[in-house]
DNA sequence: ATGCATGAGCG
DNA sequence: GCTCATGCATA
């Protein structure tokens, strides 16, 4: 289904696209290169690093016309004044900007708002208050028969065949699950595709009814799995209510979601959720979690604001340059692009490349977009801009003769 | 709640 | 090798 497979248009440094990152000035505490560390600190919303990312704080890289030169002024807007993100997101993010401008909006409307929180002040509200099972005296729609809970047994068993979930889509079910705010059309869910306001009401409702019943995030997502026979994680369920998932996921889910809190609302039943926390224990050969110190966190976003697509030979050279592994920076500056449309573009398949392309764009870093409430406090990633460098010193290193080209690489 | 990681699907 | 969906691990 949204096996977009195809890549879309999105990232924002195009095919051409080799990013040129600037020579940066001297760096002093850590690596030679960016600079621009010195500035922008890391703090990086270190806490609720996210969020803030509201509006994509940097600066589109590579495509940006004038971006390798020098720069873009970023810098500029220490003073600008949010961008008037309305709710209303859809405004922007339709009819606004059309990628071709993109990069030359000014900045203020195309601020699409992403999935970001500010708008879901009830999410908010309640945020960690899950935590507990379920309120006794309920049935944990899904769970409430998982014997002993191990996987083994259980019908959610993600290794079913995950039949229900194509289907799903459709169940007609959905009834007051998206009615709280009321103008959801809640079943709208099936069939049709939901609304962006319809996502944001349902999600509100999700989460607050869960809440009122007493289910965890991962309660829901493995009551998931014994319904549908998908299984969903915690941080899933949890995305899902922050709507922090792309449009397509989030429409995806919705009916899985719908039907499960219909259900944990009409069940009077009761039965303990099958702690199925156990479920989880699995093979680990995971790699471990890295963990990247803040600073260096701070040089990979300046990067990042400077070429959202690093070449492999460029990113070899920055993981040598701070020391970290070449897969983990690859790895970072995938997860960084997906952050950056995970919140910038919410809606619509078609416009998903243009909106990312166009956000990122405007997304200047001086863009003083603080939308969230929960985030921006830092300002705004300073805007240093480090003029490129030639392929083929990738990074100056040491500074070299950072003769930026002016090749703008772009 | 979110950072880093994995893996499928795709070009 | 990338995007995307997803999840483990952790702050």
């Amino acid at each position: 289904m949204f096996s977009r497979g195809a890549g879309t248009p999105q990232e924002a440094s195009g095919p051409s696209g080799k990013c040129s990152y600037g020579s940066v000035p001297p760096l002093p505490p850590f690596f030679p290169f960016p600079a621009v560390k010195a500035e922008y600190e890391p703090p990086e919303l270190q806490a609720g690093e996210a969020k803030a990312w509201g509006p994509f704080p940097g600066p589109e890289p590579c495509h940006q016309p004038g971006m390798a030169g020098g720069a873009p002024g970023p810098q500029l807007l220490e003073s600008g004044q949010p961008p008037t993100e309305e709710p209303g997101q859809e405004t922007g993010r339709k009819g606004g900007c059309p990628e071709a401008n993109c990069a030359l909006l000014p900045a203020g409307p195309c601020y699409a708002h992403p999935w970001s929180s500010p708008f879901w002040p009830a999410l908010a509200g309640h945020g960690s208050a899950a935590s507990r099972g379920p309120l006794p005296g309920h049935t944990f729609p899904g769970l409430g028969v998982c014997p002993g809970a191990q996987h083994a047994v259980c019908p959610g068993d993600p290794h079913q065949p995950p039949s229900g979930l194509s289907s799903l889509g459709s169940s007609g079910s959905s009834s007051g699950a998206a009615s709280e705010g009321g103008q959801s059309s809640e079943s709208g869910d099936e069939d049709t595709t939901p609304t962006s306001e319809e996502l944001e009401q349902f999600a509100k409702d999700l989460k607050h009814k869960r809440i009122t019943l007493g289910f965890t995030q991962a309660d829901v997502g493995m009551a998931l799995g014994t319904l549908y026979g998908k299984m969903f994680s915690q941080t899933t369920i949890c995305r899902f209510e922050a709507l922090q998932l792309s449009f397509k996921n989030m429409c995806k889910l919705k009916p899985l979601l719908q039907r499960w809190l219909n259900e944990a609302e009409s069940s009077d039943s009761l039965q303990e959720l099958c702690n199925a926390e156990q479920v989880l224990a699995q093979a680990r050969k995971r790699k471990r979690r890295t963990s990247i110190e803040n600073n260096v966190k701070g040089t990979l976003e300046s990067f990042f604001h400077k070429c959202v697509k690093p070449s492999p030979q460029q990113i070899s050279q920055i993981a040598e340059d701070l020391n970290l592994d070449k897969d983990v920076v690859r790895v970072w500056f995938c997860n960084r692009r997906q952050k950056g449309k995970r919140l910038l573009l919410p809606f619509g398949d078609e416009h998903e490349g243009a909106m990312y392309n166009m956000n990122l764009a405007l997304a200047h870093p001086a863009l003083p977009v603080a939308v969230s409430s929960q985030a921006y406090a830092p300002a705004p990633p300073a805007p240093i801009y480090m003029p490129a460098f030639h392929k083929g010193e990738i990074f100056p290193q040491a500074l070299q003769p950072a003769v930026s080209m002016g090749d703008s690489g772009n």
